[in-house]
DNA sequence: TCGCCTTTGAAGTAA
DNA sequence: TTACTTCAAAGGCGA
C-alpha cells in the first residue's frame, strides 16, 4: 500500500495522543449507544440548565476521565498496532473483505465501489444520513479515477511550483475508488443526488473542472452553506455567484472524528432532541471514546483516504492556505490584551496530567480535564467553558 | 450578521 | 522536538 511521501505519521490513527476510553467506568467493551442516549439527554439538559452550578462542582465522572488519560499511550500503541494490521490487510485488495460491516463506503453507489467490494444493496446496516440528506462520507464521491492516474492531465501544471510542496501521487488509490471509465464526465444517474449546481457552476468546482465539496467560496458563513447546503443549491443561486466570482476556498479534509460526527449527528439529534451543536458534540465526543478500536479504525482509515484524495486533487494545497480565513476569535484577542508576559502559562499543558499537583488552583478545581484546556484565573483569562460534560 | 460554543484530529507555526 | 494554534462540521445563541 502506498504511503504518502510526507509520511506525516498519520498512517491510520492520529499520531498524537488519543484519549483512552477504557477505564474504571468505561470498559473496553462497547457501551450500547442507547444506554448513552437517555443519560446523555438528561445530563445535557440538566447541565444546560445548571450551567453555573456545574462549573463550580468537580465531579467524579471527570475524575474518571483523568484516570483515563494515564492509559492513553498504552491504548494508542495498541491502536496503532491494530491499524497497521488493518492497513496491511487492505493492501492486498482494499475492501475485498471489508473489515467493518457497515463501512461507510457501502453507501457509495455501486458503480463507485471496487469490483470486489460488497454491494451496498446487500448491506443491511443502516447508516445515518446527514441532516442535509447527504451522507457524511459522500464528500469522497466527487473524486474520479482520473485523479489517481499517474499523470493526471487535469492537474495544474504548477503543481510542483509551490515551494517545498510536492505531494505523492498515489496510484493505487484507484483501486479504492473504482469509478466508471470516463471519470466525472460520465457520472451515472445513480449519483443523481449529486448537486448539479456544483457540477455546472464555477463555484465549488476544482480548477480542473471537477467539483468537490471541499471547495467553497471564501466568505465567512457561506463557507458552511456552500459546503453542505450547496449540494442542493439551485442553479439560480449559482448564477448570482457567477456574477460575483469569489476565489474558492479549498477546505481541510475531515479528520476521523469529523467524519464520525457527520455520520452520527443526525442520529444523536433524533435521539436526544437536541439541536445545539455544542452539546451534541460533547455527546459525540463521549461516544467517540466509547467506540471500539475497530469502530474508530474505520474512521481513521476513511479520514486517511480523505486526505489522500484531497492531496491528489489539490497537490499544492496546504492547511496553511486557510489560515486567517476565519476572523480571529474574540477569546484570542482578549487573551492578547490581558496576557501578562511574566505570568505562568497554561499550567495544565506545562505539567501535564501526571503532575496535577503542580497545577494551579483553578486548573485543579475545574472539572474540565483536557490536558491543554485552561481555566479562568490561571492560564488564560478566558470565559469559563460551558460545561456540558461534568457528568460525563 | 457574525463570532462563540464544543468536540477530536491533522497540520501548521514558533521556539 | 515540543508546545501551541488554527481549522475542519454543526446549529443555536447572543451581541
Amino acid at each position: 500500500m502506498p504511503q504518502l511521501s510526507s509520511g506525516g505519521g498519520d498512517d491510520l490513527g492520529a499520531n498524537d495522543e488519543m484519549i483512552s476510553f477504557k477505564d474504571e467506568g468505561e470498559q473496553e467493551e462497547k457501551i450500547p449507544e442507547n444506554a448513552f442516549t437517555e443519560r446523555d439527554l438528561a445530563d445535557l439538559k440538566s447541565s444546560l440548565v445548571n450551567e453555573s452550578e456545574i462549573n463550580q462542582s468537580p465531579n467524579t465522572a471527570q475524575a474518571v476521565r483523568r484516570g483515563q488519560q494515564g492509559e492513553h499511550r498504552v491504548f494508542q500503541d495498541k491502536h496503532r498496532e491494530h491499524l497497521d494490521g488493518v492497513s496491511k490487510q487492505q493492501d492486498g485488495g482494499m475492501y475485498k473483505s471489508p473489515a467493518y460491516p457497515g463501512y461507510p463506503f457501502l453507501m457509495l453507489p455501486e458503480p463507485y465501489l471496487p469490483n470486489n467490494s460488497v454491494s451496498p444493496s446487500s448491506n443491511k446496516v443502516s447508516v445515518v444520513q446527514q441532516s442535509h440528506g447527504m451522507h457524511a462520507l459522500t464528500s469522497l464521491l466527487p473524486y474520479s479515477n482520473d485523479h489517481f492516474s499517474p499523470s493526471p492531465p487535469h492537474l495544474p501544471t504548477d503543481m510542483s511550483q509551490k515551494t517545498g510542496v510536492h505531494r505523492h501521487q498515489s496510484q493505487d488509490l484507484s483501486g479504492y475508488y473504482s469509478l466508471p471509465p470516463g471519470g466525472v464526465g460520465q457520472i451515472t444517474p445513480s449519483m443523481s443526488w449529486f448537486p448539479h449546481s456544483l457540477m455546472l457552476g464555477p463555484s465549488g468546482v476544482h480548477p480542473t473542472g471537477i467539483p468537490h465539496p471541499a471547495i467553497v467560496p471564501s466568505s465567512g458563513k457561506q463557507e458552511h452553506d456552500q459546503y453542505d447546503r450547496g449540494m442542493y443549491m439551485k442553479p439560480q443561486v449559482e448564477v448570482k455567484r457567477e456574477k460575483e466570482p469569489k476565489k474558492p476556498v479549498i477546505k481541510k479534509p475531515l479528520n476521523a472524528f469529523m467524519l464520525y460526527m457527520k455520520e452520527m449527528r443526525a442520529k444523536v439529534i433524533a435521539e436526544c432532541t437536541l439541536k445545539e451543536s455544542a452539546a451534541i458534540n460533547q455527546i459525540l465526543g463521549r461516544r467517540w471514546h466509547a467506540l471500539t478500536r475497530e469502530e474508530q479504525a474505520k474512521y481513521y482509515e476513511l479520514a486517511r483516504k480523505e486526505r489522500q484524495l484531497h492531496m491528489q486533487l489539490y497537490p499544492t494545497w496546504s492547511a496553511r492556505d486557510n489560515y486567517g480565513k476565519k476572523k480571529r476569535r474574540k477569546r484570542e484577542k482578549q487573551q492578547d490584551s490581558n496576557t501578562d508576559p511574566g505570568s505562568p502559562k497554561k499550567c495544565r499543558a506545562r505539567f501535564g496530567l501526571n503532575q496535577q499537583t503542580d497545577w494551579c488552583g483553578p486548573c485543579r478545581c475545574v472539572p474540565d480535564v483536557r490536558p491543554f484546556s485552561v481555566q479562568p484565573g490561571c492560564c488564560r483569562p478566558i470565559k469559563p467553558p460551558r460545561c456540558f460534560s461534568h457528568l460525563i
